[in-house]
DNA sequence: GTGATCGGTGTTAGCGCTAACATGCGGTCG
DNA sequence: CGACCGCATGTTAGCGCTAACACCGATCAC
């Protein structure tokens, strides 16, 4: 069980010679090969275990050419959804038997990405993962034509390449029709940057459900995931409802943004759910204790990484899967509510 | 500059053949070795231009005994300490040509500890940084004797291994002072995990500047991280508030346990920088939209992960640095203010 | 009974690279 | 002017492993 120290490297030949065997043999225990009599194979695997021995994944990834490595590049690591994406792939990925190399691109960009991946080919890597990749990334991932798999998470669109996600469009069709259950004549929208896969899916998931209810769909604002581009939207639409304008619903691409926007009406005096209603996307650790506690919508990143480890696998043997989307999943709080009655007259819903 | 597609693999030898020289001279130009012509050395480095070559890693690592790769072991990479650690980390050592291997503790046990270092070690890293090491976690990474240098990372303590790490005593001081300096008698504490050690240090810090300022020392009260922890502590402070007890100023070891500090004083109806002020930890891009906005100390983790990888070169080198903590810096904002004056009698220091 | 087959094992070659040694050439010095 | 040195380069060996093939004894079909 225990290593005999740090003394010299211990081989294969090592263990094949405690065994009695020659150290072919031994490769073939290591590698489950069939063809090898149970009363050897226990032998090996003994001297195996008494030795402490590890084959070197160096000079194995030299004659096989495979290193049993993923590599992982991501954009935005700091915020929550790409991490948790990173440990629901990494535990995936060793739960599978690999591990994990991860680079964080500085700017997503198409030469930082065509950089990052091409480092990633140097490694050996037996495929690639990409998350969030914003487009100009994500097409020079193709066009890079790379003698790897490549595989896209959370970047849905065309199915010209595997990719993975959260079911973006129907998570954000929850949130839309939670508000419009709540009597809200329409919702408006903050979404993520331009060139966010994810962004877009959002978008078109609340047109999608407000058309669905044969409510209006209001022009939406531009965010950038960042909470101070909640907050300058928020700052306008309060302007807006000051005007009269009737804005009862909010729906934001992501939480951090709903917390910037809360941010900016409580400042104008207008306060979720009396006077608007809010929802966010995430559902990060914090939102239940926002002022006040914000209604999201939760994705399961855990899935997501089985599922994008999975479909890595898949590719790694030549297969073509097309996996489904993630569902995701609402979480009412309470900065959702009822339409507020208007000062003047009052024309709620009941 | 472009590959000639994704066709055979491209070896060493196809560039000596194209530049007219032996693999072995090709070997010597790209290791930067001395001894060879300028002639020699252009043409060779043209040839790996127009073939768009490569070496190959496995080879390079089967001979050299190093990857070139450093393992990362932490916990909670979702919260978002760790993630900018992780972020700090891989950029220096991608600058510096070392790749980033990370692994995910599920659970920050001994066990799952050595585990992940096993990994590594057979994964022939060249080091492994550990990231805010538990206690025994730590102590299991010491005596497994890993045959490859260890470097911990925001886990000061012990000066008997390597460590670096921002200077969360300073830090601590900082806010702790901050909230003297605005004329409160002491200042109350919320603390991280108590098998962490930078938890220890912000109770050190707090402790050490309440002392120095002849303040009292109240008893703290333990948290976990977690904005629900800090909910808790936060309501109750507000009932010992409420019964009295003068309770104006909390420093709380992270943001995230503020935000919910901030949340259960706001339900009770104390506000702050009314009722009473509040300092966290991390500076969350968050903490600016708190309500109110957040007075908190922020960590440089770009130089942390500068430092880190620093250390790690020079372990792998054979050196024995002690690098210095890197600083932290206290950002004032709406969540601090004077002390408030009690309900019954004037007797404020203003 | 004899050739074909098959399961278990050993032997050999070679993955792509770097280290060590070999070679050859021009210049320096006694 | 020959012994010597240092530089630029080539040749060879081998890192630790797996794939391919060789081999041998036992079983099987006819």
């Amino acid at each position: 069980m225990e290593p005999e120290g740090a003394s010299r490297a211990l081989v294969m030949s090592d263990v094949a010679a405690r065994a009695g065997v020659s150290h072919q043999t031994v490769s073939r225990v290591i590698n489950g090969h069939r063809n090898v009599a149970p009363h050897t194979r226990e032998r090996v695997e003994q001297a195996i275990r008494e030795l402490g021995y590890r084959p070197n994944t160096a000079a194995r990834a030299l004659v096989t050419g495979s290193t049993r490595t993923i590599g992982f590049v991501t954009v935005n690591i700091n915020q929550y959804g790409p991490a948790q994406t990173l440990v629901g792939l990494e535990q995936a990925a060793r739960t599978a038997g690999y591990s994990l190399s991860v680079t964080v691109l500085d700017e997503a960009t198409a030469e930082a990405m065509r950089d990052a991946v091409d480092r990633f080919v140097a490694q050996s890597v037996d495929a690639v993962v990409a998350l969030g990749t914003y487009d100009d990334a994500s097409e020079a991932l193709h066009a890079l034509d790379a003698p790897v798999p490549l595989v896209a998470v959370q970047s849905g669109g065309s199915s010209e390449w595997p990719a993975v996600g959260v079911d973006q469009v129907a998570g954000a069709r929850l949130a839309t029709r939670h508000l419009l259950d709540l009597g809200h004549r329409t919702v408006h929208h903050v979404t993520g940057p331009a060139d966010s896969q994810e962004a877009r899916d959002r978008i078109e998931g609340w047109r999608a459900e407000l058309l669905a209810a044969g409510a209006s769909v209001p022009p939406y604002l531009r965010g950038d995931w960042t909470p101070s581009s909640g907050h300058a939207a928020g700052k306008q639409l309060a302007a807006r409802v000051r005007a009269g304008e009737e804005i009862t619903a909010v729906f934001l691409a992501n939480d951090q943004m709903a917390l910037g926007l809360l941010a900016a009406f409580h400042e104008e005096g207008l306060d979720a759910p009396r006077d608007i209603s809010v929802v966010g996307f995430d559902d990060l650790p914090e939102a239940p204790y926002f002022t006040p506690p914000l209604t999201t919508v939760r994705q399961d990143f855990a899935e997501l990484g089985r599922r994008g480890v999975q479909l890595v696998l898949g590719r790694i043997a030549g297969q073509d899967l097309h996996p489904d989307p993630v569902p995701a999943a609402l979480l009412v709080r309470s900065s959702t509510g009822p339409v507020p009655v208007p000062v003047g007259a009052a024309r709620g819903v009941g």
